[in-house]
DNA sequence: CAGATAATGTTATATTATAACATAACATAG
DNA sequence: CTATGTTATGTTATAATATAACATTATCTG
């Protein structure tokens, strides 16, 4: 069993958060900047605000905070930006809350798989390779061909089961 | 490795639709009757509905077929409905479509995996011991307790391949 | 600069789902 | 069999999620 990949762990005691998020943001201008693509100051702006916690971000609580910021943003305010941060990989949806979490491998292609605390809230992503390949062993033998994976996995993380 | 269970196949090219539907239906009356609960025509509509073919249903189209059927059908007769069927194992919620499909193995308790074909639509159910498993671990061996689990994996059939 | 393209603004509306309260159907104890 | 509680359904309204369509602005490219 090849060794899990965990893309963004659960946070640890010590985790300090404006060092992670300035991590990410760093890390996004670079690979726009490198494909020429535009991380406009709204769109680094909704990356900001999915990454505000490690914890999913539903659409219409950043669109109130952006109305709040500055007049006239709407829905499809909200959701270019987020269409965009998600086919660059910087951002996942979770189909299963109709909410969205950073992404911990930005712009590296990969399969996720999310474990979210319905205690804390928490998300941690997975790029885990016996899943992926087992997954598609399964479906290869019946004749399917996988072309995209959804795999949330809901329960209690380790610092929620402690407590 | 295990055998991977199908619940639900992708259907064979001489299915008999009508029979599938009434062994679901006779399947579900039996297990309400055991235990008491009342599988009234309202619900058994709405199985019946979702069952129509296999591929997901949606909640707002079931809505209009019982709308035209019968005056009053609002949201919630649909929503309570499938509720109530989706607790009782008769149907599961497709979450990356908001759609609704039946359960191959009702009243079984199981996990499922769905593949999805998004050429035919079609919907094959798996409830494959080795990916539970598998996750199972590799959750565990963070610290994560499991108590949900969504997958749903989308691609293309043999059938729609081969064509 | 002109024209093209991409991004954002703006208004409207579609789609999915639930809240809240009223009524009806049904079960069962007295 | 009837009062009472419980479950199911009816009904109205609204919340929550998402997209369509077109106008305007910014940016890029020749």
């Amino acid at each position: 069993m090849k060794e899990k990949q965990v893309v963004t762990p659960f946070r640890s005691v010590d985790h300090q958060h404006s060092t992670c998020l300035n991590s990410v943001l760093v890390t996004a201008e670079h690979y726009c900047q490198q494909r020429g693509l535009k991380l406009t100051p709204l769109r680094r702006r909704v990356l900001e605000l999915v990454w505000k916690t490690h914890e999913p971000v539903k659409a219409y609580d950043i669109l109130q905070t952006l109305q709040a910021e500055k007049k006239g943003a709407a829905p499809p305010t909200v959701y270019r930006a987020l269409d965009f941060l998600q086919q660059q990989g910087f951002v996942h949806k979770l189909e299963s809350m109709n909410a969205y979490v950073g992404c911990g491998a930005p712009g590296q292609h990969h399969t996720s798989q999310f474990l979210i605390c319905h205690i804390c809230g928490v998300v941690a992503e997975l790029d885990d390779y016996d899943i992926g390949e087992l997954i598609g062993s399964k479906a290869d033998s019946l004749g399917f061909k996988v072309s995209q994976l959804t795999i949330e996995i809901k329960g209690v993380c380790g610092s929620c089961q402690a407590a």
